[in-house]
DNA sequence: GAACTAAGTCAACGAGCGACTACTTATCCG
DNA sequence: CGGATAAGTAGTCGCTCGTTGACTTAGTTC
């Protein structure tokens, strides 16, 4: 809806390929990879199909940057983010509370049956959670703890947002934080 | 590996269906709907492709059929497990210890960027946890919080099995059973 | 305003896709 | 044994895919 601007744009190689990437983010977390052809993708973003490889060289390589993106957010919050307020900090983020991309982590894990988007996925959880959050905690199982911690986020957001299953999907994220700050208590020590 | 026999089989329509829903299976949880050709299934499964059409009438209500597939045990766990064991069983199943078909709900989570994979999904989650188990749960948000355990359960089997972050990848799963524990302990009462 | 370059367009390719049909072969019943 | 019927095969249709290269147009520089 706001990635195809009514071809008001003048000739803009920046913004060009900035609507390709986002163009390409919605539908990756929408079809996935295979489920999306360069030609979807140029059309929403209201792009000539060809410029795809014009800037990004082939699809793969298209998605994999359009992947990268949204999933930074995390790596700021799990390095400086309160202990106390990381979960209902993450919920919101994973929940997307007026994010301008739907759900883009349930729309990621969905979209892992890919070798690429896992590879991009996996990276950007450990260093998150294994390299800046697994640090701050004391006590054994430091990186476990940090991972299960992604894994509940995780599942909740895809839950909520994909699957759609009808208690996720109707509570009020009030509700929800506030079992997730039980579970993360006995995580985050 | 074990979907194709070594042609040994004679004509046998239901072993023929058989091997098509088990070689869907296996590469609907690898490659997900979109990735997945009916030529690809035929191929696993040592059959003609056009057997597919005979035997299903399309490629998507092969898939529908193969998805539902493996997830009808989660109904009668969360129907008879005493409280205290679920979280284990449910663990156990999701982690596939022993099982025949690697990983099944990881799989179809990352297959749920497809329609009707997602109906298949939805529907089986929330009949087992809203209709089954979250009855047998006292207190308030009894379906949420029982959402919640699938959420968790869902999160960890698609961070260890599909994403395959390092930590709970090499964690042993009695580690991983003793948080899951203490976790389900304040959602199941 | 002409020359140059960057941005965008167009049409086509080979390959693979879902789907279907007409054909061949194995198996079983009388 | 011999025909009927179910099981399996081979080939093909129309279409969409990712990718490419030759082309046109807009914007900038002298």
């Amino acid at each position: 809806m706001d990635t195809a601007e009514p071809r008001a744009r003048r000739r803009d190689a920046a913004a060009t390929r900035e609507a390709l990437l986002n163009a390409a983010r919605t539908l990756l977390s929408e079809h996935g990879v295979e489920g999306t052809s360069t030609r979807d993708v140029a059309a929403l973003a209201g792009v000539n199909q060809a410029l795809v490889y014009r800037y990004f060289g082939s699809k793969e390589k298209l998605f994999a940057e359009a992947a990268g993106r949204g999933l930074d957010a995390a790596d700021t919050m799990t390095a400086d983010t309160p202990l106390a307020d990381l979960p209902r900090e993450l919920l919101d983020r994973a929940l997307d509370v007026g994010a301008e991309h739907p759900s883009h982590l349930s729309g990621l894990v969905t979209a892992a049956n890919d070798d690429m988007i896992r590879a991009v996925v996996r990276e950007r959880i450990e260093r998150a959670f294994d390299e800046q959050l697994a640090p701050r905690l004391s006590g054994a199982d430091r990186e476990l703890r940090a991972e299960l911690l992604a894994a509940v986020i995780t599942g909740i957001a895809v839950l909520r947002g994909k699957v759609g299953t009808r208690a996720l999907t109707t509570a009020d994220r009030d509700a929800i934080a506030g079992y997730v700050d039980r579970i993360a208590a006995t995580l985050l020590h």
